[in-house]
DNA sequence: GTGAAAGCGCTAACAC
DNA sequence: GTGTTAGCGCTTTCAC
């Protein structure tokens, strides 16, 4: 059984090809076009007998648009990749646009391979990545989310975290001596990394003293960050807060401490960032830094990208909160106590 | 800037379309076309300086392969879909194909949307699903796993649970008196569910009385598993071993016993059912029952099917085990405790 | 050794 | 109102 083509299709209804065309383009009325609504019925019967499919790549190749969104997701178990999956699949699929992720894969030679309207990159710093990119861009719309990097023929999706990790850490050292950290374990071995800055810096401007074995790391793995924090709290002397570098980390450091009936937040205090949604209705709800709103927003801008291609290349920044919750909520009395709700936090 | 073609290219080296064509396709020695090794790199250096990257729309119309394998998946927080993900990714990669993610979607209309050579579908059981695919796989290979569907110019990937439900049931029932069961809404609302019938001919068994407290739901969603877990187990008289028909939900209820500082399995047993990766790495490690091999062969098949798309349709089938470990070993004496390495399971 | 040219399925001017 | 036709970028047969 051939595939039927829109030749096909037109020999069947007795007309030519543009006018199958036309009427499965829906264009039988407005425009110029006028067509028949007795050809019009007559091209929708044949089409539906024979069971035609449009060819996107036939489609694609002349109109130069492919109805693809390509979602780049470096960590896909992360929670932060499955609220973008969800938000830009509930955005951009009402518009015909089709999301397709590219999981945990080396996108650089994937979007070589495919062509798509618009490719959303998650992660994107190491130095190279601007010229990569630029390069590119000449040929794709890509979103890129970085803190480090500047538009260059593609859009920045910009976190401006500004000193909320820093407020996170003062929060964790009022109430805590013992602090530790939770992160990836290039963020500790390349130089630079705020996050994990921010840790030493908020040890520094508290007093306290740095300690080797309250740094906790692991690699992209899934388990790794789960046996990193039941280690970390299973040494002689554990920390009672922890300062994870993602929710996704600071989520398999309270698993780790329920694992070892430690309570959170009175035995051990953790704080993420981030603020994913899993973070905001996990039990205990998890205090995390991390931007307002951010996956509707991003989903809307990818979208907004797909269909507005020429627009010049823009970097769309989202503040960031400090988001206290159960999970740290802060013992000192003056303190505020938010309930997880999408109030202002300060 | 506009994006070179092959036009430009052959211009750049000052030769024709069809040579360029010949040399980006590595056809310099072999086939009968006998190419200068002088023509070969002038082409290859007007390629890359120009930044050329083929259009792959205009290979896929031209040749009806587009190195695309589309994996529907329906719940990517499943680590059963996180599974598949990673093992298909790391087998078809090499072969220049690129794997990309349906999440959460309608795969019915992406699939009319989108080519791809092979498309693998996780879950069609409704009723209607059999003649919508095969009339869908007329135009693509389609893969589709299923427990109940017949291959119908598709293949099937069938998992032969067997009675391996029943043996997890009665290694629960033969130490406990109060089995709950975790499971979907659905499963439990529409009949005919092989996993949640399984609980209740399993209780039968064990002359068991049928509890409706005993049976915990939840929907699509996260958190909703570790919530149901929650209730189920903070409930005057808590069940002391959980049935959950997925590993998710099995490692949602061990997390929520954990939280409330019960022990698994001395508290509370649980046992789960897909015997994923992150089941066995875990701690406690999961019971389950589930398939041997199952993310590697499927990837292999999936690689295959890419490469070999005329071969006739196929039924892969994966019989079960049940794995028994850490988080329902058994207490009776004569048991064996396996330790989740891969020995031959009963 | 290399090039000319046909044609994949589709869209959009433009002609009638 | 509807059809003709050029051409998107690429591969591949066949001729030189």
């Amino acid at each position: 059984m051939v595939r039927p083509t829109i030749k096909t299709v037109a020999a069947q209804a007795g007309v030519s090809t543009a006018t199958v065309s036309y009427v499965l383009a829906g264009r039988t009325k407005g425009k110029g076009s006028g067509i028949s609504e007795a050809t019009a019925q007559r091209v929708h019967a044949a089409a539906t007998a024979l069971g035609y499919r449009p060819n996107q790549a036939a489609r694609t190749i002349r109109t130069g648009k492919s109805n693809l969104m390509m979602l780049s997701l470096t960590m896909l178990s992360d929670p932060w990749s499955l609220a973008v999956s969800k938000a830009v699949g509930a955005a951009v699929g009402p518009a015909g646009i089709t999301p397709m992720i590219l999981a945990d894969t080396d996108w650089r030679t994937a979007i070589r391979r495919q062509n798509a309207d618009v490719i959303f990159v998650d992660a994107a710093e190491r130095d190279d990545d601007g010229d990569t990119l630029a390069k590119l861009a000449v040929a794709n719309k890509l979103v890129v989310f970085s803190e480090t990097l500047e538009p260059n023929g593609f859009d920045v999706i910009r976190s401006t975290a500004g000193d909320t990790f820093n407020q996170a850490m003062d929060h964790l050292t009022a109430d805590h001596d013992k602090v530790a950290v939770l992160t990836t374990a290039t963020s500790v071995s390349v130089p630079g990394s705020v996050r994990y800055g921010a840790y030493l810096d908020g040890l520094k401007r508290a007093g306290l003293e740095f300690r080797a074995d309250y740094v906790a790391t692991f690699d992209g793995e899934e388990m790794g960050a789960y046996e990193a924090a039941v280690a970390l709290l299973q040494q002689p002397d554990p920390p009672t807060a922890i300062y994870a570098t993602s929710d996704f980390a600071a989520m398999a450091a309270i698993h780790a401490a329920q694992r070892l009936r430690l309570n959170v937040p009175e035995d051990v205090a953790v704080t993420g960032v981030g603020n994913t949604p899993q973070g905001e209705l996990m039990s205990p709800s998890l205090s995390t830094v991390g931007p307002v709103d951010f996956f509707d927003r991003l989903a809307e801008f990818l979208l907004h990208r797909a269909t507005h291609p020429t627009a010049p290349p823009q970097i769309l920044e989202f503040p960031w909160q400090l988001f206290l919750r159960e999970s740290a909520p802060g013992r000192a009395t003056g303190e505020i106590d938010f309930q997880g709700q999408k109030e202002d936090a300060l």
